[in-house]
RNA sequence: GUGUCCGUAGCUCAGCUGGAUAGAGCAACGGCCUUCUAAGCCGUGGGUCGGGGGUUCGAAUCCCUUCGGGCACACCA
């Protein structure tokens, strides 16, 4: 189906066309003043200068061969030459009843499907997860959602952090504290214990002790990067050392990920390009493409029209090592061969903005990707406290991720408890299906590079533009619907025949904008475009609410429309926060 | 220093491919539950869109400048 707005469009533009004006002057947009009409075209003041006519006179001319369009009610011009418009209530009806018989609800998939990469998540094995990796995973997982919407085919790899110094810290301080592990023995032989020699708990301590050892003391930290070394080069003790350490902590990942909700195809890491990174570095070194500079073996990505400073892109470092850039080239090599994907979006934090522009242009540069492969960076702001800064305990410490959704599902419990009578199970299952809705809700309704400052208090009391709302919206309608069938009657049945309120108006205008929220939140990368739709879909819908009784209007036919309209609202409402990653309880 | 993002109501934010009286939520105040879930709805008050210049018939929106803040700028990730 086409968009609402396209339809308008091009009845007006043939107006224009008819009247010998240009018809691209015939766009027309949503009313910013909705006292005076429905939707509204400029173009008349546009094309007046060029023409050297008053733009009234467009504009009256134009609205003369509208006098009989079938797609408005009203069409006026006005002072200086705005075209006012509002539509039919017929044509606005029947547009909406034939989303309503349409599975994407008259939204029409990308023409051209592309197979696209996403990369998110990006947790370091070495670090328990906490409130830096909330937005990653979510708008990520968010996005994904959304380009499969969009009829792309898509393959999510999480990135784990899983070769670099967090792990030779964790060994060598593990080196110190059990040194009677076979692991450290080099003269071993035998099989190693299938049981770690820890718990996720003992990772989660080691690491920041670790590295605050490093910090201060050169020695200690020698000794880590040499553990760093041994596991890299393959030695047998810390590679068995390092795989107990991916699985204690991608277990309790997965299960974290999990209760919020986001989902991996892939959980490949840092370390499983490990083996190709030679082969690439002799690829650019024989292209041409990297030299020797300053020590490091680099990549220039400077390019003419640059207007700041490029600073190459290093491939190795001085000392031969490979760093950050060397794994992601090489992950883009490998994916390229293995997936071929036409695009690649990457979330992480908006700091890395530079950086991944090195290394897109050096992707592209060194043909790694072909020309028309779209590499795209998301860089997202960070979720900050009340005082502006990065989100902490109360005791100024990193708050764990698990641990903000707990205190958010009991926030929620509680709630419930105190609004409802519930069964302690139901009330415990919902609270953390309304707790997850509130989290994901709260972080994607911000724009995403964007900093926002996360305040719980908002979050938990689930007024206005928030998770629990939109649910509360559902779960009303769903409650309707299931008292109408009780009465004998089918949903399937009931069809949009008609309009006889301004609120079921406003509701049914507001559907009709699916279609471009769902593409214009693709096209930008922005999941915020489709909480913004949903928020004000779900006013619409409670104002029509309120407005108007359902269950005991007494024309069936009238009903049965009604009942029709909330319905497709419950559905188009659902299929949005199914983007978004949550889903609506039967009741709270 | 270079680049980049931001500065809109007391607070948190929309709006930014230029359009007619700058919008929400929270907070404050006032209405609405014998009737489909009041976690709701309706209403009131509250803004020099950081400042200054410019372009334009028209600027929160575009350009320049200035102030204030965040962030990034070769061997961390």
């Amino acid at each position: 189906m086409k968009k609402i707005l396209e339809l308008i469009s091009e009845e007006v533009m043939s107006a224009f066309e008819k009247a010998g004006y240009d018809k691209a002057a015939g766009k027309v947009s949503v009313s910013n003043r909705p006292d005076l009409c429905e939707y509204q075209c400029n173009g008349a003041m546009a094309l007046a200068k060029a023409l050297k006519t008053a733009p009234i006179n467009i504009a009256g001319a134009v609205a003369e061969n509208l006098k009989d369009s079938k797609v408005f009610s009203e069409v006026n011009a006005v002072m200086p030459g705005f075209i006012n418009l509002n539509i039919n209530p017929d044509f606005l009806s029947q547009y909406v009843a034939e989303m309503s018989g349409d599975d994407k609800f008259g939204f029409e998939p990308a023409a051209k499907p592309l197979k696209i990469m996403l990369d998110y998540g990006g947790p370091n094995v070495a670090k328990a997860l906490h409130v830096g990796h909330l937005r990653s995973g979510v708008i990520g997982d968010a996005i994904n959602r959304i380009c499969k919407y969009m009829g792309h085919e898509t393959i999510s790899d999480i990135h784990l952090g899983d070769w670099g110094t967090p792990m030779g810290l964790i060994m060598h301080e593990l080196s110190l504290r059990k040194p009677n592990l076979p692991y450290f023995d080099d003269s071993y032989t035998g099989e190693y214990p299938s049981e770690p020699p820890f718990t996720v708990a003992d990772l989660e301590e080691i690491y920041p002790t670790a590295s605050k050892k490093s910090k201060e003391d050169e020695e200690y930290k020698a000794k880590a990067q040499e553990a760093t070394f041994k596991l890299q080069s393959g030695v047998r003790g810390y590679r068995a050392l390092w795989n107990h350490i991916i699985n204690v902590s991608v277990t309790d990942m997965r299960r974290i990920y999990d209760k919020l909700g986001v989902h991996f195809d892939l959980w490949n890491g840092e370390s499983s390009v490990h083996d190709v990174i030679p082969g690439m570095v002799k690829y650019m070194k024989d292209g041409g493409y990297a030299y020797i500079s300053e020590g490091a073996l680099v990549v220039d990505v400077k390019e003419d029209t640059d207007t700041k400073e490029m600073p190459p892109c290093i491939i190795l470092k001085s000392d031969g090592a490979s760093l950050y850039n060397t794994t992601d080239l090489a992950t883009i090599m490998v994916r390229k061969e293995k997936y071929n994907p036409d695009r690649f979006i990457y979330l992480t934090d908006k700091r890395q903005d530079l950086y991944f522009e090195q290394v897109f242009r050096c992707a592209h540069k060194t043909k790694l990707v072909s020309e028309d492969t779209n590499l795209a960076h998301v860089g997202f702001g960070t979720m900050n406290g009340k005082d502006g800064k990065p989100f902490k305990t109360r005791d100024g410490g990193v708050m764990r991720l698990e641990s903000l959704m707990n205190d958010i599902n009991e926030a929620t419990y509680a709630k419930i408890k105190e609004n409802r009578d519930m069964s302690e199970e139901d009330a415990k299952r919902i609270s953390e299906i309304v707790g997850r809705a509130a989290l994901r809700y709260g972080d994607l309704s911000n724009i995403p590079a964007k900093d926002y400052i996360f305040d719980m208090d908002r979050f938990i009391s689930f007024e206005g533009n928030s998770g629990p709302y939109i649910l509360y919206t559902i779960v009303r309608i769903k409650s309707i619907l299931e008292k109408f069938v009780q009465t004998g009657k089918k949903v399937e049945d009931c069809v949009i025949s008609g309009i006889d309120n301004a609120s079921e108006k406003e509701l049914m205008k507001e559907l009709t904008y699916f279609s471009q929220t769902i593409e214009s939140a693709y096209e930008e990368l922005a999941p915020s475009k489709i909480c913004a739709f949903i928020y004000d879909l779900a006013n619409a819908f409670n104002s029509f609410y309120h407005e108007t009784k359902i269950l005991s209007e007494e024309d069936a036919a009238k009903q049965g429309s009604y009942i029709a309209l909330i319905n497709l609202t419950k559905k188009v409402l659902e299929t949005c926060i199914g983007m978004l990653g949550f889903e609506a309880p039967e009741r709270m």
